[in-house]
DNA sequence: TTGCTGACCGACG
DNA sequence: CCGTCGGCCAGCA
């Protein structure tokens, strides 16, 4: 399959992919996508997804460790954690309670 | 056009 | 355990 499309462009139909209620971690979308060190990548294009007119879950999009490292890219510190939160996530100290439960790896669910 | 930066991750000392 | 460095891709001055 040729995907001609852009690594931002794989980056947006990945995440919003993710389903409700799940998070996964940038690298893993970057492995996903066939560039296992372009995490940053990730995270770069999530932050032009907030200029996108798509409703992208970039907040459902974490670093490997669990923790919410771009709350601050939301607009709001609590804008992320409170939509996960809203989503049956558990937020404590910036990190995801039960990481491993929700945790959703495109390569083993796509 | 060149160079720096950015929501990461893994390796090394 | 903690600090530092390289790699990856795209946007901007």
């Amino acid at each position: 399959m040729k995907l001609e499309k852009s690594f931002f462009q794989q980056v947006y139909e990945v995440t919003a992919l993710i389903p409700y209620g799940r998070v996964t971690s940038y690298g893993a979308i970057a492995t996903y996508l066939g560039s296992k060190g372009s995490a940053r990548i990730v995270g770069w294009a999530l932050n032009s997804t907030k200029n996108s007119i798509k409703n992208i879950p970039a907040h459902r999009v974490i670093n490997k460790s669990g923790l919410l490292t771009g709350k601050h890219h939301f607009g709001g510190i609590n804008t992320m954690a409170e939509l996960l939160t809203n989503e049956g996530l558990i937020i404590k100290d910036n990190s995801i309670l039960n990481f491993e439960k929700k945790y959703w790896d495109p390569n083993i669910e796509l």
